[in-house]
DNA sequence: CAAGATTGATACGTCAATCTTC
DNA sequence: GAAGATTGACGTATCAATCTTG
């Protein structure tokens, strides 16, 4: 039987902890995305895009910051874009100095979805997540995942537009 | 501006914990489950069912059970568990005191798969999750993401079976 | 009628291939 | 030829509806 520590199976702290991770992660994410869905008629990934956007100076993003930053591939989020434009959240613009570049940009319609929205995401997250945390906890919580994704990336160029 | 600090945003410390974790599990699920499908030709949810049956007693389990395992809905299981035995990996067997019922029957080519892959998961699990972490921080990572899911539900009968 | 399981419809995300511009 | 973005094909997860048994 086992006696050294790297051994052929995981050790009980580590299949603890990497199941807990996909748990809470399904778990929280699932109770959080339905009422987000029923309630203002956004998934989570959808909010995440606004509130990118909304935090974005000019309030617009090239898409492929965009999806970085919001944990999509470049085609998941061109059709998740594609959706947010046909309910009138946002627009796409061209980029003047790089005529490859595509901005997603915030509608005011967005800005007032994201409002209007914030609340009930707000609520959720601490109703589901943090809320149930110390502060404490959530620095620690903040600190030990962010080993395993390393450093994050800094935000770049902004590309001239007219405004 | 905010003076209190349950105010209409999240805090910057409730921010991080709560993007942490879909950072986090995004990251890491991603490059993982990549890896085990190049190498082993499974899913992580596949992995995740084999790994159940086997720990199982009888390696058997009924659907629910085993959906709520690894995290699926009743019709997500129903389908993986489709492919799966169509792979020969596992069988159903009904459950002679509850015709209701059906079990998930891991087959002896399914635990062959099984002992081929587990080292590459535990490889892929250690690689980019908790061998970035201390014990004493996985420790802390499951305490942390237990308290967001609540108790874990004991595993319930058996329901009996010949053999 | 409630629980266990499955199926149909559908939504979403990904890879690989493509198109355009640098 | 590489980077930015999109499209086509495909796999897979989900809800609601259904079927069967308790």
């Amino acid at each position: 039987v086992d006696v050294t520590s790297k051994s052929r199976h995981l050790s009980e702290t580590e299949l603890a902890a990497w199941r807990a991770l996909l748990r809470a992660h399904a778990t929280v994410t699932r109770v959080l995305g339905a009422e987000m869905e029923a309630e203002c008629g956004l998934s989570l990934a959808a909010y995440d895009v606004l509130v990118q956007l909304a935090e974005a100076p000019q309030r617009r993003l090239r898409m492929t910051e965009l999806a970085e930053g919001v944990l999509l591939s470049r085609s998941g989020l061109t059709r998740l874009v594609d959706r947010l434009a046909g309910e009138g959240l946002l627009t796409r613009a061209s980029c003047s100095s790089d005529a490859r570049g595509t901005f997603a940009v915030l509608s005011a319609r967005g800005l007032q979805k994201l409002r209007s929205c914030s609340g009930m995401h707000l609520r959720g997250v601490r109703e589901h997540a943090t809320g149930k945390l110390t502060v404490a906890e959530q620095r620690s919580l903040a600190a030990i995942l962010g080993k395993l994704v390393g450093p994050e990336p800094e935000s770049a160029r902004a590309c001239g537009v007219a405004g």
